[in-house]
RNA sequence: GCGCCCGUAGCUCAGCUGGAUAGAGUGUCAGACUCCGAAUCUGAAGGUCGCGCGUUCGAAUCGCGCCGGGCGCACCA
């Protein structure tokens, strides 16, 4: 919509040229916004201000040679205002907005769909939660994110390509696997002296269980370094397909699982390091192999090679990035746990060595989540293993409240997550209030048919039946769907979508309560069905991308 | 000490990448169902946008400096 009216301004600006009225050499982004105020006009542009500077004349004459040329090809511009220090005021016709809707009903699910993105590859890696442990509602912040920003991406004409990278390499799974056999002797009675480094949790008691069914008391008596290996197998695999269980209970799928393990099959990771050497990025100090990521944005050189010889968790990262852009996607975006911030400059770094163009790679950082009960913060530490796992919250308040809690905020900023207000089936609940409005839309379908009405084609609906104010501002905010979309995707933040959504069954519920939609008015009902179907429609794209189920009745 | 995020109504948060008189939900108070779902709606009250400089036609938004909260600063992963 706003496209339109820069195009119309455009032209505007274009005709003030040839009249020589303008110079324009070098024409600056036209700003198009929709003033606070309605009296100001359905639109404005700042257009003649910034002009002002370059074309060296008073904002307002500049505004007077533009507004002389504007004119809308179907003669809907109503009205042209200059106010202030030099906004240009448009007031648009209805039937400019109403030439808009019938696209909606003819894209149905796609309405909103766009080439921004020009088929790009995306490579999305998110959650990545070491196979230690369940998730937590942090990972779960990071997972719904995650999850609807692929959705969203994918909506404004992106390919995408979710992924979760499996750190199942390291001295955590050595830690893990003497864990679970250190609770399969507890099982057996075997009085352990169970190490604080270890993983505390109950849930290694459930591993250990899970390999007593399995191999009954047969590893008991076998020395700790012959089986240390299969119960750093086992459990890894047991906690990750847990993992995979919540996430699929979550609604939350994944293209592909990228396990760390795979990078050192071969000699590939030798290989880049030695590639890194060549280039002059790496070099040895104190028995260790150094990257040079402080000659970047880091502050200081990383180790990749331990004095031991070991390789570092980082020295992993770099070969997985390296998998990621041998693999040719044009768009690399991580999604990290605010704690992992300080990691963000050397993989900046990583990625600038290993050739890849900065502007397309992207890291989300996802702030922490406070659970409120009684509200009053639930205690959580990792440490001592009491913590509520994301599958626990979601079994309490359900997917639908737990995505959209998660989503509505930016992810920049902190979340109080309150448990009890997500469980309330109550108005003050957010996610209800949108659903309630689909629910609600579909009743009035009900009723409808009941009385005999079938919407026909759009051809046969006189759209200009629809003229209160109300319906207005509704189709207006349904046609700022497809700008929602794409402003959301270029920034990255998918919370705008939860606000737009919010806003657009408000204004619903008020019209609602205002005006009737079935009347004894035919041609009047069928334009009033068709405007809310086309909202209908609206909804079920939205909540589509959050996740959120829509029911038709509740 | 250094770095990242946050600070907006009693509470929880938006604020469209610099625009006009700063918004919503919740809470408080007052109202609306013989009529398509009252899980809804209407209205009132509620603000030094943490504080101070600066940039400019114009700042909640950008820059600098403080203050407060959170999180990081390993040859751990």
């Amino acid at each position: 919509m706003k496209q339109t009216i820069r195009k119309l301004i455009a032209d505007a600006l274009e005709k003030a040229r040839e009249a020589g009225e303008l110079n324009l050499n070098g024409l600056p982004d036209i700003v198009v916004e929709e003033p606070k105020d309605k009296k100001m006009g359905d639109f404005s542009t700042t257009i003649a201000m910034v002009l002002a500077k370059i074309e060296k004349k008073n904002p307002r004459t500049i505004a007077e040679a533009i507004a002389g040329h504007l004119k809308t090809a179907e003669g809907d511009l109503a009205g042209v205002e200059i106010a202030g220090p030099g906004f240009i005021n448009l007031k648009m016709a209805p039937s400019f907005y109403l030439r808009g809707l019938p696209e909606v009903a003819e894209r149905g699910l796609s309405f909103g769909d766009s080439s921004l993105g020009q088929n790009q590859k995306v490579l999305l890696e998110f959650v990545s939660a070491n196979p230690t442990g369940p998730l937590h509602v942090g990972h779960g912040r990071g997972a719904a994110v995650g999850d609807m920003l692929g959705a969203l991406l994918k909506k404004a004409g992106y390919e995408v390509f979710k992924e979760y990278y499996v750190n199942d390499v390291g001295n955590q799974m050595n830690t893990l696997g003497r864990s679970t056999w250190l609770r399969y002797q507890e099982l057996y009675g075997r009085n352990i002296d169970f190490p604080d480094d270890h993983y505390q949790g109950e849930y290694i008691k459930d591993v250990a269980r899970s390999v007593q069914e399995e191999k009954g008391d047969s590893l008991l008596d076998q020395a700790e370094e012959e089986v240390l290996p299969y119960f750093r197998e086992f459990s890894g695999r047991f906690i990750l397909n847990g993992i995979k269980e919540h996430l699929g209970a979550f609604h939350v799928e994944f293209d592909s699982w990228f396990m760390e393990q795979s990078l050192y099959e071969g000699d590939s990771v030798s290989r880049i390091i030695d590639g890194l050497k060549d280039k002059g990025y790496v070099y040895e100090k104190d028995g260790a192999v150094w990257l040079k990521t402080a000659d970047f944005s880091d502050e200081k050189d990383r180790v990749v090679v331990k004095k031991s010889g070991e390789r570092t968790y980082f020295c992993s990262d770099i070969a997985y990035h390296q998998n990621k852009i041998r693999r040719g996607f044009d768009k690399i975006i991580n999604i990290w746990g605010a704690d992992h911030h300080g990691y963000v400059a050397r993989m900046q770094a990583v990625v600038e060595t290993l050739g890849f163009d900065l502007e397309n790679f992207h890291t989300l950082l996802v702030q922490f989540v406070a659970l409120k009960r009684g509200g009053e913060k639930v205690a959580m530490s990792t440490r001592s293993g009491e913590f509520i796992t994301l599958d626990e919250v979601v079994r309490e308040v359900g997917v639908d409240a737990t995505r959209f809690f998660f989503l509505m905020r930016s992810s920049d900023s902190h979340l109080d997550f309150d448990l009890d207000l997500a469980k309330k089936e109550t108005p003050e609940n957010p996610v209800f209030y949108i659903q309630y409005a689909h629910a609600r839309i579909c009743s009035i379908f009900r009723t409808a048919e009941e009385q005999g009405f079938a919407l026909p084609e759009v051809s046969k609906i006189e759209l200009s039946l629809i003229k209160e104010n109300e319906e207005l501002d509704l189709v207006k905010k349904i046609l700022a769907y497809p700008e929602t979309i794409q402003k959301s995707a270029q920034a990255l933040e998918v919370h705008r979508v939860s606000h737009y959504l919010q806003e657009l069954v408000g204004q619903f519920h008020s019209y609602y309560n205002k005006h009737r939609i079935v009347t004894d008015d035919r041609e009047l009902t069928l334009a009033r069905l068709f405007l809310v179907n086309c909202l209908r429609t609206t909804i079920r794209s939205g909540l589509g991308l959050l996740g959120v189920s829509t029911p038709e009745k509740m």
